[in-house]
DNA sequence: GATATACGATACTGTAGAGTTTCGGATCTT
DNA sequence: AAGATCCGAAACTCTACAGTATCGTATATC
């Protein structure tokens, strides 16, 4: 399982698997290239109005290759979700400052913050295919949204254990205020969720949702 | 403004404007069933699953007819956002319990569900769409959003003026909280907004974030 | 350096659906 | 009742795009 080997979604193609002695191997090096573009256009135009043309053009590459490697839109947009899924929260990275409040502002810092922006640029391009595809459904949060509401998880659990807040505080509704509020804000109401928003939600919902007070030290 | 007056989305086809001294006058009294076809159409398949012949075949009507009254359908599925706006919720109607918790539980009455599920549907068929139209974004927030919204305000507000709660309580951010989280539940995850879920946001996050306990009478 | 193969570019095919036109029948107006 | 106009149905055109096929070029393997 190297780092490399990124989705084959399961599907050979090769049915003859003949031995290619002589010749060129197939470069599935470009493989990421190909999806963060994929990405990219699902981000600026949404499912629908994405074209495969518009992915070959944005990756440099022909539409045939596309081919070659996805059997369809379909498969290519699948693959490229679940990409976003390397960009997990390392538990062992979370920060650990000693207060909840400490480390879920620890966590907006700026380059979080655009990794948001554009997981939620991709969420809102997927959704009228969401619609229809449960299974992509699926894979858009485990890869867009889970990661997030774990990362919140552990931070609310080290809490409880350190007697900061209630072992009676309901983890898994509380984990999911602030992707709740962040993803209406950008894909409904489509302002801009920003530092000033984030820090909002902790005061004003979070931190009284834990039993604590807001402060004002950023 | 009559009742009947809906959505004439300011575009006159009839340039000409001849005086009509015989025969049929044009019977603007479907208007409505075809656009709640649509928004039928719309809720089930999304916007760019939902063909104008769904539409046409749904309300019984042909597809001709839709175009001499809407230039394209994207005209057609604004003007049935737009619809949805008579459902606004009147201030005089809303629950007066005499706390705000007691508000907040009355709000959420089996139709009511059944309502805010039947939006929530409809936001997320016209979601790709409005991520490229910013236009339909404003009008589907004002039509299926802003107006649940609203009355959260003025539950809160109506709670600070009694003491309730805290008079510094930020009302925009709080009365977001129930309708985002909602959305969430509904759009991505796929889960369904039911009594217990929003009883549970109730006790779990908006009482606590307004400063008062959750309750167990339901 | 020869060769087989993958590559990017581009031309092509098939289909689905937006929007138009046509038409016989229904219905309002006088 | 008569006539003008609207209606629903269905056939039609046109365009956009998914997916395929072709071709000259680049490159890895031998």
């Amino acid at each position: 399982m190297t780092q490399t080997d990124i989705t084959p979604h399961g599907v050979s193609i090769s049915v003859t698997e003949a031995s290619p002695k002589l010749g060129r191997k197939r470069d599935h090096t470009r493989d990421p290239e190909i999806l963060e573009a994929a990405l990219d256009v699902l981000a600026e135009t949404g499912f629908d109005g994405m074209t495969v043309d518009m992915v070959a053009a944005r990756a440099k590459a022909g539409k045939a290759t596309l081919y070659r490697r996805w059997p369809s839109k379909n498969e290519l947009v699948l693959d490229a979700v679940a990409l976003m899924k390397k960009a997990d929260v390392e538990p062992s990275k979370l920060p650990d400052t000693g207060t909840l409040r400490g480390d879920l502002v620890a966590m907006i810092k700026p380059p979080s913050i655009k990794d948001g922006e554009r997981k939620l640029s991709i969420m809102a391009g997927l959704f009228s295919m969401l619609w229809r595809n449960p299974e992509l459904a699926h894979a858009a949060n485990a890869a867009l949204v889970e990661p997030r509401v774990a990362a919140n998880r552990i931070l609310i659990q080290r809490a409880i254990d350190r007697g900061e807040i209630s072992a009676q505080s309901d983890v898994e509704t509380l984990a999911l205020i602030s992707p709740s509020m962040a993803a209406y804000r950008s894909l409904i109401l489509q302002k801009p969720v920003d530092r000033e928003f984030l820090i909002s939600l902790i005061d004003e919902v979070l931190m009284p949702a834990f039993g604590l007070r807001g402060g004002d030290p950023v």
